[in-house]
DNA sequence: GCCATTAATGCTCAGTTCGAGCATAAGGAG
DNA sequence: CTCCTTATGCTCGAACTGAGCATTAATGGC
C-alpha cells in the first residue's frame, strides 16, 4: 500500500481571512476580482518555493497587498468538487482545486491599501451575525423564509431535522442564539438556497431578496470561509488571548470590551468583563490615561505578554449570550 | 489576479486518525508499511471520483481496511516540504506532499482487522501521554534529556523560551500538567531531537534511547499527526458529546468514566464525574443493569441522542488535571 | 449465613465563579 | 454648579467545583 499511488493532479490554494479593527468594527481584507462584481479573499496558489503553507500564504498577502501578516492559524480545507462550479465559467475537470483557509489578525489597521484591495466589515458580508444593538432586521425575513424551507421539507422526519437545526443555529423559541455557530447558520442558508452562493454553484441566477445577490456577495465559497474564520475566532479568544492581536499597543479595558463584543456581535455585563480581564491578569495598567472617554478617564493598559507563557489556557472566559439553558 | 495561475501540481493525501476503545484502552488503526517495520496510518491519495475530502477518506479507508467510518471531522492540513524527506527514498521535487489529516471515532471495535492492518493503543506512540496511574516513567528520562537541550540553547533569550515552552508542555514546576498539548509536546520533542523522526528527516540515524528508535515508530509524519488527533479529541470531549462515538450502544457510567480518562490519560473523581452527566443529562437509564462489575451492579445507560440538538454545547465539561492555577 | 472486598450511588460542605446590579469617582459640556 | 458620560469599586445570591464521607448491593471465601 503505497502513498501518492495513482494520486490525481489538484492545485492548492491558500486563502486567508485577514481581520483588523477599523474603527471599532472588524473588518476583512477583500481584493476586488476583475470578472463580475464579487469580492474575493487574498489568495493565491501553493508554488514550489514555499517551505510551508503558513510561508506561502505570507508571501501571497504581502505580494498582493503589502500586508505583513502576525499571527496566523489554519483554519479548514476545502475540496467539494462543486467549488468550482457556478457562474466563473467551466472548471477543469480534471484539476481539482484545494483551498486551504487560513485566518490572519492584524494591528495595523491602516485603512488605505494598495492595488485593489479594501478593507470591509465583516458583518456586511453576514449580516445576520450582528446582534450588538439588536436582533438584526434581516433574521426576521430569514426566519419566515427558513419556515417555508422547513415546511416545505420531503418528509416528516426531514421537516423534524430542519426544525432542530433551525431552532440550534438560529435561536427560535428558548434556545440562545449561539454566536460561535455562524458557520453552521451560513450552511443552513446555503443548503435553503437563502445566500446567492447557493444558487451561483447550480449556474442558476438567485431570485430577487435572496442575500448576497445584490449586496455583497463573495467569490467561489470565499462567504463560507469567512463564517468559518468568524466562528473560529469567535470561539477562540474565550480561552486564548487572541484579542491582543488585534488591539493597538495600548488601549482601555473598554475598547477590549467593544473589540471583544465586535468580533462576538454580542453584548457583554462591563464590570463583570473587567473582573475577568484583571482576575485573569492579562493587562497590565501604563499609568498613562485616556482622557478623551466622554467620561472620567480612563488607564491605559498594555497586554502582559508573559501570560502567553504562564498559564495554560490564558484568555477571557467570556460567556456571551446563554441566557438560561438549565433543565426546564 | 486569478485563481489557480502558475500552481505547481500537488497530490493530496487523506489521512485518518481512527480511533477505537478496546479493552479499555483507545486504539487506532495501524498499516503495516511494507518498507522499513514503521506503522503507518491508514491513507490513500484523493481521487477525481471522489466528491468531497471527507468522501474519499471513508472509501479509502473501507477499501483498506473494510471499516465503515462514523465520526468524522477535519483535523489539519500539512504540506512542509520536508515531510517527504528522511530514508523513505528520495522525494519527488515537482510534486508537493500535501496530506489532508482526518480524525474518526468507531464503535464497532473489532480487534481482528482484515489485511495488513491492526489496532495499537496509542499509546505505544505516545507513552509519555498517559498519565492515569503514574507520571510516565519516560517523562524522567525526557525531562533529563530536555533539560540538556535548553541549557544547550545557543542564546540566553532562546534557552528562556525553550524554559517557559518546557514548563509549560512539560509540566515542570508547579505547572500543571495540560493533557491538551499532546502536539506541542511532540513538536517539542521533535524540535529537540528526542523523537527518531526529527533524525529520519534529516537523512540521520537517531542515536540510542530515542523515542520511536526501537520501540514504535510512524511513517514520516503519522506520529505529528496522531499527536494532533489527541490534541483535538481531548480537548473537545469537553465540550462535545463525541465520547458516546466511541461506547457501546449501553454502558455503565464507570465505563464512560475510563473511556474520558484513557482518552486524556489523566484520572477523574467519581462521584463529581457522575454528578457532571447526570446534571448535563446526557445519559438516560435503560433500565437495565450490569453485575459483573466486581461489586454493587451498575445501571446500564444510553446515550440520549436528543441532547445533540437540545443545548449549545453538550458535553462533560471536564476538568482534568488543573491543580492550582490561581495567581501566586 | 457471616465477613471482607469491590463498586455504585447518595449527600454534604466549603471555596470559587458567575450574572446582575448598586454606588461612587472623575472627567467634559452647558 | 449641574448634568451627562464613562470608569471603577463593591455586593449578593445562585450556580458550580473539588474533595470527601456514608450507605447500598453485589461477589467470593469461609
Amino acid at each position: 500500500m503505497t502513498l501518492n499511488s495513482g494520486a490525481s493532479p489538484a492545485t492548492v490554494d491558500l486563502t486567508a481571512v485577514i481581520v483588523a479593527m477599523i474603527d471599532g468594527e472588524p473588518c476583512i481584507l477583500t481584493v476586488q476580482s476583475g470578472a463580475n462584481d464579487r469580492d474575493t479573499l487574498p489568495c493565491g496558489p501553493l508554488q514550489p518555493d514555499h517551505r510551508t503553507l503558513q510561508a506561502g500564504l505570507r508571501s501571497w498577502v504581502e505580494y498582493q497587498t503589502g500586508l505583513r501578516l502576525g499571527y496566523m492559524e489554519q483554519l479548514y480545507t476545502f475540496a467539494d468538487r462543486n467549488r468550482a462550479g457556478g457562474d466563473d465559467g467551466p472548471a477543469d475537470q480534471d484539476v481539482r482545486p484545494v483551498s486551504v483557509a487560513y485566518l490572519a489578525l492584524v494591528h495595523d489597521a491602516n485603512p488605505q491599501t494598495g492595488r485593489a484591495t479594501a478593507w470591509q466589515p465583516w458583518y456586511d458580508y453576514l449580516p445576520w451575525e450582528d446582534w450588538r444593538t439588536e436582533r438584526p432586521p434581516v433574521v426576521d425575513r430569514l426566519l419566515a423564509d427558513l419556515g417555508d424551507w422547513r415546511d416545505q421539507a420531503p418528509s416528516a422526519a426531514k421537516r423534524r431535522r430542519r426544525a432542530e437545526r433551525l431552532r440550534l443555529t438560529f435561536a427560535s423559541g428558548s434556545t440562545p442564539w449561539d454566536e460561535e455557530r455562524s458557520l453552521e447558520r451560513y450552511e443552513l442558508l446555503y443548503g435553503a438556497g437563502q445566500v446567492a452562493e447557493a444558487w451561483h454553484d447550480q449556474g442558476r441566477e438567485p431570485p430577487a431578496g435572496i442575500l448576497g445577490r445584490s449586496d455583497r456577495s463573495m467569490a467561489t465559497d470565499h462567504r463560507r470561509i469567512l463564517a468559518t474564520a468568524m466562528g473560529r475566532l469567535r470561539g477562540k479568544i474565550k480561552y486564548r488571548p487572541l484579542l491582543f492581536e488585534l488591539m493597538p499597543p495600548t488601549f482601555t479595558l473598554l475598547q477590549l470590551q467593544r473589540t471583544a463584543e465586535a468580533l462576538s456581535g454580542t453584548r457583554l455585563h462591563k464590570q463583570n468583563f473587567r473582573r475577568l480581564v484583571e482576575r485573569q491578569q492579562l493587562v497590565e495598567a501604563t499609568g498613562q490615561h485616556e482622557t478623551r472617554t466622554g467620561g472620567r478617564p480612563a488607564q491605559l493598559m498594555r497586554f502582559r505578554p508573559a501570560v502567553t507563557l504562564e498559564r495554560p489556557a490564558p484568555g477571557l472566559g467570556i460567556k456571551a449570550g446563554g441566557r438560561s439553558t438549565r433543565r426546564a
